[in-house]
DNA sequence: AACCTCGGCAACCGCTTCGCA
DNA sequence: GTGCGAAGCGGTTGCCGAGGT
């Protein structure tokens, strides 16, 4: 019983590949082209099995992998799309091209989760945890958040059901699988308080213009200017919520990718693409305090 | 100097999805 | 529609180096 094994495992090598197997790879991926993972090692003189030379070329060899520190929006596009998509690391990584989904994966386990959740922020929820925040203050921001969540959910159950007797076929969102209305989408978020409760639990930490953020139901941000930090840590506790409001996704292509949540239910929809360009804003960032600083920088603190 | 601990990351394992016959 | 092989994906492991004792 048992799976079978992808190949034949007997005499295989295993463990961390040599120089002369990074070359041997490389030399016949560019000449031919990786074709059947299963067959090159054969061809390529490797005694690999085809996925781990697969993994060797997708996560290390490959020309065109940016390696090293990850730049702060880089950060912030991860946990951004982490709150979005979850831990859909490779889809996560379409939007970091010059990223592996490998890296993407490790760097969230050791650096981003950690930092999140030394914020107060549950890296899997994305939202605050509430019992590691003891103060009488943060526990009153807590109350009037969840108050305002829950009044805010029971809103979204009604209005769905609206919506629902009245939704109009046309669908240009761009997932696949979209089955809904976009005119949820263009319609202004529903849940402004939530966001004010939120705004008002967040103020303790970071000023961020949400308010902004919510002048237009897909209003597009862009991290050319470097002046507002879009959708930052404030939002990340809003997205992947019933009631987060429509906002941009930046990805390293240029693209600006807006999105909206279904108010009838829980998915993310990309709207659009418009194809804008993004300067990537480098900064050292390596350690903790140097990431808050910078993010207070960001936002004129 | 030797040992220990811990963090970071490359690589592996096994499940899921895809594509084709 | 079904079965099978290949590829893709995410969770986990284990090695290695840096820092601490």
């Amino acid at each position: 019983m048992g799976r079978s094994p992808c190949c034949e495992k007997v005499g295989l090598k295993k463990g961390p590949w040599t120089p002369e197997e990074d070359e041997k790879l490389l030399a016949y991926i560019e000449q031919h082209g990786h074709g059947s993972w299963r067959a090159l090692p054969l061809k390529a003189g490797l005694e690999r099995c085809g996925k781990s030379c697969r993994l060797r070329w997708i996560n290390y060899l490959r020309p065109d992998i940016k390696r090293g520190k990850f730049s702060l929006q880089e950060e912030h596009t991860i946990i951004q799309l982490h709150a979005l998509l979850g831990n859909r690391w490779s889809a996560i990584a379409t939007h970091l091209p010059k990223r592996t989904d490998n890296e993407i994966k490790n760097y969230w386990n050791t650096h981003l989760k950690k930092r999140l959740t030394k914020m107060g922020i549950d890296p899997v929820t994305h939202k605050p945890i509430t019992d590691a925040l003891g103060s009488a203050a943060n526990l009153s921001h807590m109350a009037q958040w969840e108050s305002a969540r829950l009044e805010a959910e029971a809103r979204l159950v009604r209005d769905s059901k609206l919506a629902a007797r009245n939704v109009p076929s046309q669908d240009h969102l761009a997932s696949p699988s979209s089955s809904s209305s976009s005119s949820s989408l263009t319609t202004r978020p529903q849940c402004l308080d939530v966001n004010k409760a939120w705004q008002g639990f967040v103020s303790g930490l970071f000023t961020f213009d949400i308010d902004s953020l919510q002048q237009s139901p897909t209003s597009t941000l862009n991290f050319m200017e470097n002046t507002t930090l879009p959708m930052s840590l404030s939002s990340v506790g809003m997205l992947n919520d019933n009631f987060a409001w429509n906002s941009s996704i930046p990805s390293e292509t240029g693209d600006i990718l807006k999105v909206g949540n279904h108010s009838s239910g829980n998915e993310w929809k990309c709207l659009e693409k418009p194809n804008q360009m993004m300067e990537l804003h480098e900064m050292d960032c390596s350690s903790e305090s140097a990431w808050f600083q910078e993010l207070f920088r960001l936002n004129g603190l």
